[in-house]
DNA sequence: CATATAAAGTTATCAGACAACCTTACAAGG
DNA sequence: CCTTGTAAGGTTGTCTGATAACTTTATATG
């Protein structure tokens, strides 16, 4: 399918959507104060042009953000600030090096803890689910797809095997972040001739969880995280708890 | 349409969410294989006993939390894994014990590197809010919802000192639901009689980041959270790595 | 003055229809 | 055999209008 360009037809995208999108706006610029009560819906469709269907479910979706708040029989209204907990995360630009200092750093304390945990936790099968991650590591030729998919394997065995079905959550989401801005960092080329130690570093925190000792586990994923954290060159600041 | 059907959903809450959290089960779990076609909206209408537009904005939740994806004409589909971009956590039972445990678990190296973050990043607008919340828990007589409320200011404070935008959506989160299966729980009369050690608890936090040791400021927040899980009668292993 | 009741406004849900879009099958023509 | 046109059917997207459930406010009633 070779042909000319013909995507610039502007299919216009989902009407609630860019509805949503418009209204939001509208509240996280200030021209709809927190708390505020917002058009009725029937307005609101009047306004804008469309069915009120459209508008419901444009609010029905800033609502799913933590944006509006809904009270039958009274309106829609902004949500306050302190209330604003949505986890939702835009897929950001992946090259945002802020972004990717900040999420690696909220993720060292998640692996750390989640090495200590499985250390003590972990099962015979959490155990074969990282070896058999090991393994595709050490068969991958070099840090290819292959790598990165068996080094999400391991991270994500490791959350498992704490037994605490928010590990993998968290640390899963993380990681999957983390690996994608990589990725399109293009920083394959320097990871290709680390594979050895890479792949030692994972031994290390492998062997730490089989021998069940959670102080060692915590200090080999640290050492393993700060480095890779360096070979990427990141700048981090961790502490170390003494006594 | 005149007979009674109990065999349908209960009309308690919001009916979109209720049969978007059902399905979203349904493919978090498998039964709704990734990439597989959900069935009809006519057809979900019928069987939920729903009218479409419910069926509809429940569907439009789940594309919202990126679970499934809609092509007009064709149908809704489950989301492949890889694409899956967003995290679901269902709003489980505040009751259950495991996961309050689980929570908690989480919580804890979270807030110790907030803890530490915050000592060395710290604005004086962020020390400020917390000694606004230190203030609203003094002056709370009891226990009561302000003192949770204000609870909740100070670790919101503290995780937005930390320049990270990721602790305060992650800690928030999380922190909210615990309060919220305390509060649940009834376990207010507990509470009530330790406002003191509380706050003082918090006092040793607010001081370390005040002064901007990042140790000390680990310290104070993991004693904190250990003690405040004994007196939620929670039993955690928790690792303090030496030198 | 307190309480009950009515009225109006708003969101939630329902029902049915048409529009836009995609897939498939099949016929027509090369 | 292959390509193209056409029709049909199914599905989501949007519209319209109505009813139910809920809240607030005003009014009447004792």
């Amino acid at each position: 399918m070779v042909v000319a360009d013909f995507n610039q037809i502007r299919r216009s995208e989902h009407l609630p959507t860019r509805i949503a999108a418009q209204i939001g706006r509208e509240i996280l610029e200030g021209r709809i104060a927190a708390g505020e009560k917002l058009p009725t819906e029937h307005l609101l469709a009047k306004t804008f042009g469309v069915s009120r269907s459209v508008v419901r479910e444009a609010i029905a979706q800033l609502r799913n953000e933590g944006l509006v708040e809904t009270r039958q029989g009274v309106g829609a209204f902004a949500t306050e600030f302190e209330r604003r907990q949505s986890l939702r995360i835009e897929h950001g630009d992946p090259t945002d090096r802020i972004a990717f200092h900040n999420l690696y750093q909220l993720r060292i304390p998640l692996e750390i803890e989640a090495a200590g945990l499985a250390a003590v936790h972990r099962t015979s099968e959490d155990l074969a689910r990282l070896d058999e991650a090991l393994e595709q590591m050490t068969g991958a030729e070099k840090w290819t797809e292959q790598g990165i998919v068996a080094d999400l394997a391991f991270h994500r065995a490791l959350a498992t095997a704490t037994q605490n079905e928010y590990f993998p959550l968290f640390t899963g989401f993380i990681a999957e972040r983390i690996s994608l801005a990589i990725q399109t960092a293009r920083a394959n080329a320097v990871l290709e001739e680390i594979v050895e130690v890479t792949i030692a570093e994972h031994v290390v925190i492998r062997d730490a969880v089989v021998s069940g000792d959670p102080v060692e586990a915590r200090s080999a994923m640290r050492s393993h995280l700060t480095q890779a954290a360096s070979r990427l060159d990141l700048t981090l600041e961790t502490f170390r708890d003494e006594k």
